[in-house]
DNA sequence: GTGAAAGCGCTAACAT
DNA sequence: ATGTTAGCGCTTTCAC
């Protein structure tokens, strides 16, 4: 396994030799002209099979100076986002999509030592556009790109200035809302929530719908601690919550991750989920409904999330026109901690 | 956000002329070739800087035949890995690596409606070489892309007749056996396993080093259950495990997603972790250092899986001699729940 | 050590 | 509807 024997790859000019017709007219059959006579695509594409051949990618775009292949950038400091089930679906959402186009995927860690390195990938003509995914920052910092290839971000810009950029994102404030106030409905008085980092457009708005629940129930809101999305940090978050002596009777975490940190916690100090503590947690993780008490959450498709930033940034590429921002719908799942 | 307008790039020809040389000597520089003198150098990398050029892929590719790009391939029925913690370090693990070389990574789910539009893609030239994860399938049907273009597999093959293909896998029996007989020393003697799929590498080779330990030890080994590696398929192994009414005093789970799915049936029968039943895991996962009690597991690095993967593929490509198996080791971490 | 020139395989006017 | 002809921006012999 050390050397590299590339069979000779046939050309577009032998498929043209072996049909009995110009390059040009390959070259149209392959990129589905409407003018071509039937009979020569027919021959051209037998010509094709037989030969087994299939386009340069390098040439065609040096050619027709369009790339076919987006780029998913990811900030390096956002990294372990690959860790989030969250996160790691909407890769998949992307990845599944773009199958179905003639796309090709890349993924770009931008590295913050070198940030220009980037940069210059991505505005130096090697992609058509690219999606930007930073969950835990909401760092638009990429939106200048946004001069010189497409641009699609996952998440809300965290500024308002940055207003102009595309985005998708899910509805956090008023999936929030919903959550909290189901607890209310239950009867829960002392409703605590664990929120994610305020720097953070998931944290603030996630923060955001439960504050806004809380007040127009008329409840006080100190109940709060952060955490950093991590199952860890959402145990230390309980902890700190439980160690404040003051009565709680509900949790709402700003993720599943969170809420299932606190879920040991809450064991751990000889209470009872629901009946002491309820829990409703936020993203529907596969872990929530293997739990015990299964995890009330709000579900929102992290894959459709994906899948509709990369329908939008292809959309833009080809010149279409599209909506700036499309916020997707959460709905809540009650489970058995709640 | 509809109109691209591509400032026009810089070409290599742009900078020659600044610097007041050929173009050929810009490409020198650009590629680092060694005898070019040095005032030269720096004269052409001012005018580089000055013009903020980047060197163009699609050119340079179709000039020296090489692509400076990989693909990491993705079985479609394999996707849903993306949502196992496990896979997705793996990726980040190859993602970081490459980070530092100038390859480019490229994601690639491979239809299985049409396996030939993957394959052309792979072996058309437009990929130095490939990376193929699937961690639930254990299929080396790839394995003749090693004929075109170099190939890495993560996970052994499963039958012995590919042998030729190189990989680089966890050391997953010797780790089962590891977790095994850490809970025959604790003394547990009637020790269960929720093992994976047994057609998958790591489901097949968990539950063998579960086994070994076992007879080795002179146990019996009837107690056993199979999952799909999912926290919900580990909570049905487990209530299949309790409804044998069969003692039982330890699990030991072929990865944590499922021992966590144990963790919630077990407490829903009214027993105690590890008191009445001891459980490890495999994998090291975010969320069994979180859970109450925190998972004693194996751990393994899956970052450090995809960056080996990644340098091997990339020493393999540049024409070194590689390993054709690599086993990374695993170790375990002892926590509360053992 | 440096430059001139010939492509790499394809697309896209333009001509027919 | 099809063929002819220039390039796309770079690498790479081959001379000097």
């Amino acid at each position: 396994m050390s050397v590299n024997a590339q069979a000779q790859a046939p050309t577009l000019e032998m498929v043209a030799a072996r049909a009995g017709v110009s390059r040009a007219t390959v070259s149209r059959v392959v990129n589905g002209s409407p003018k071509v006579k039937p009979e020569l695509i027919s021959a051209v594409n037998e010509a094709i099979a037989e030969l087994n051949y299939v386009p340069n990618r390098a040439a065609r775009m040096l050619a027709s100076r369009r790339t076919e292949s987006i780029a998913l950038v990811i900030p390096e400091s956002t990294s372990r986002v690959f860790t989030d089930p969250f996160f790691a679906s909407i890769i998949q959402g992307v990845a599944m999509h773009l199958a179905t186009t003639d796309y090709t995927l890349g993924i770009v860690v931008a590295s913050e030592a070198n940030p220009d390195k980037t940069r210059r990938y991505l505005t130096g003509g090697n992609i058509d556009g690219a999606l930007v995914v930073s969950h835990h920052s909401g760092d638009h910092s990429y939106a200048r790109l946004g001069r010189s290839v497409p641009v699609v971000f996952g998440g809300r810009p965290l500024h308002a200035e940055d207003n102009d950029s595309v985005f998708v994102d899910v509805d956090n404030i008023s999936g929030s809302m919903t959550a909290t106030r189901h607890l209310i409905e239950r009867g829960r008085r002392n409703i605590a929530t664990i929120a994610g980092p305020a720097d953070m457009p998931a944290g603030f708005d996630r923060e955001l719908g439960w504050r806004r629940a809380m007040d127009e129930a008329g409840f006080d809101t100190s109940l709060i601690e952060w955490g950093d999305f991590s199952p860890a940090s959402g145990a230390m978050a309980m902890r700190r919550l439980l160690a404040r002596n003051t009565p709680i009777d509900a949790v709402f975490a700003a993720n599943d991750q969170m809420a299932l940190g606190a879920y040991a916690v809450i064991a751990e100090n000889g209470l009872s989920i629901p009946r002491d503590i309820a829990v409703v947690g936020y993203d529907d993780d596969a872990l929530g409904s293997a739990a015990s008490p299964a995890l009330t959450t709000m579900h929102q498709s992290a894959n459709e999330l994906g899948a509709v930033m990369a329908s939008t940034l292809v959309k833009s590429i080809e010149g279409q026109d599209v909506e700036h921002q499309t916020i997707l719908q959460t709905r809540l799942i009650v489970r058995g901690s709640s």
